[in-house]
DNA sequence: CCATCTTTGTGCACGCGTTCACAAAGACAT
DNA sequence: ATGTCTTTGTGAACGCGTGCACAAAGATGG
């Protein structure tokens, strides 16, 4: 079993919470459609609308980056949308490499979030000997042999593991091991890195999970879960709709 | 525009947590694991490894539900896997719809993760009437105009979007009436929803941006964004890698 | 039945993130 | 210039989540 470290202390790059940098992209989003519209500047209250926030939230957020709007008047759209795009390093360009091409990697591999963010796919790979050379999303899928000199010769830091649970451990051994230094993983395995590497991990199934306990919970208590199963069974009560947390975590 | 409720004041569900809950679906899979390899028996320690954890929080995590454990011993491996899944609305069977069978989409109806915790893809919907009745997964793909019908049917209450961003709010519009309560959104797009419904947004692009934030961060100041494009840029400095937060959120 | 050893369950303190509420800053009209 | 009006930027309070550290609980062996 490849033991390695796989918490992270959460440490406070910069000045920037965390909790701030994960709503930035959610801000780029709404201002570069605003951007696209031509609108020269917003009130937080206006984008904070757009983005699905709360005002003050916003205007905090954006103090971390430092006084970019007038008061009295907004931000400038424009503005804003490099400001943000700098701080999150997407001025440059991110080759990523996608391993495991099946249903999920293709999708991927074809999702036009990417490049329009400055990530570019630099190269498609999978095990699968009879992929090799077929063309997914326009790029030839290559062979899992090939990924050390990929990572290498592309400089790719960012990779995506999208292949079956079983496999993802070891892709992402290769992968780190060949230089990579951040992960988004697919496979609902928990994944052990050295130090230095990031991973965040999306979790279909964990999503609809969460979903699934609301939605009991909405329900009611009528029919609470069918009985004669399991003995014991202590605690029961209360009630009470709502409620929502992440499930896409850190290592 | 459709305007409606969007926030979600993150009430307590019942007294646990959030992001207790959250951690439910992690546990489960690790138990699941340990359980069907007749372990019968599970430490704390042993199972917050597994899970990617502290083992104090997993404990504090587990007195929520109750005391499951047995001091000295441990966890019974069976009987947590039992409660956890009861917790989580598991023990049941729910319906779901995936609508938009692009890429995406069809990975998701591929995948099994699904099937194995107790969601059933009730049925594919697609607005192209050229996919109507082809096979995805095994299941024919229905037209959208039988949306309302097919909900209904079957007494869905989770609905899947992975459709294009500008089809998903309509979408949305059309499940809420037709009375799904809770959406897992995968379309780059801020959903608005009436109040007791759950939204939970899965953006492939903003977990890319938050990896390249700190992989920017890891990189250095070294080449510290290309110069010479907007004038003024207050502030600079500080440095200091790491750092994670997830970007799934509510609504 | 008692001693010892293991592991749970939790009280407590700390830190991060959120939200309120308001003073400061600037635009704009007169 | 001066006053008014809008909107930012932030100080401060609060609440949630995390992790420590330990007492209580039970198993196990003699």
């Amino acid at each position: 079993m490849a033991t390695g470290r796989t918490h992270r202390p959460a440490t406070r790059s910069r000045g920037i919470p965390e909790a701030t940098v994960a709503r930035l992209p959610l801000y780029l989003r709404a201002l570069t459609a605003l951007s696209e519209r031509s609108v020269p500047t917003v009130s937080s209250e206006e984008l904070a609308a757009a983005a699905g926030v709360n005002s003050a939230k916003l205007r905090k957020d954006f103090s971390y980056l430092g006084s970019y709007g007038t008061r009295g008047v907004g931000y400038d759209v424009e503005y804003l949308v490099y400001q943000i795009s700098r701080e999150l390093g997407l001025t440059q360009d991110w080759p990523v490499v996608i391993v495991g091409i099946g249903n999920l990697g293709a999708a991927l591999a074809n999702y036009g979030g990417f490049a329009s963010r400055g990530f570019r796919v630099a190269a498609l790979i999978d095990a699968d000997p009879a992929m090799a050379g077929k063309p997914v999303a326009g790029i030839p899928v290559q062979h899992t042999d090939e990924l050390e000199k990929i990572i290498d010769d592309n400089g790719v830091s960012i990779g995506v593991i999208a292949t079956p649970a079983g496999a993802a451990q070891q892709v992402c051994d290769r992968l780190v091991a060949a230089g990579v230094t951040s992960i988004l993983n697919f496979a609902p395995t928990v994944l052990s890195v050295p130090d230095g590497v990031d991973v965040r991990k999306v979790d279909l199934s964990i999503e609809l999970q969460i979903l699934a306990f609301h939605e009991q919970r909405k329900a009611g208590e009528e029919a609470a879960g069918e009985p004669g199963a399991v003995p014991l069974a202590p605690k029961e009560s209360g009630k009470g709709p709502d409620g929502d947390v992440p499930a896409v975590m850190p290592a």
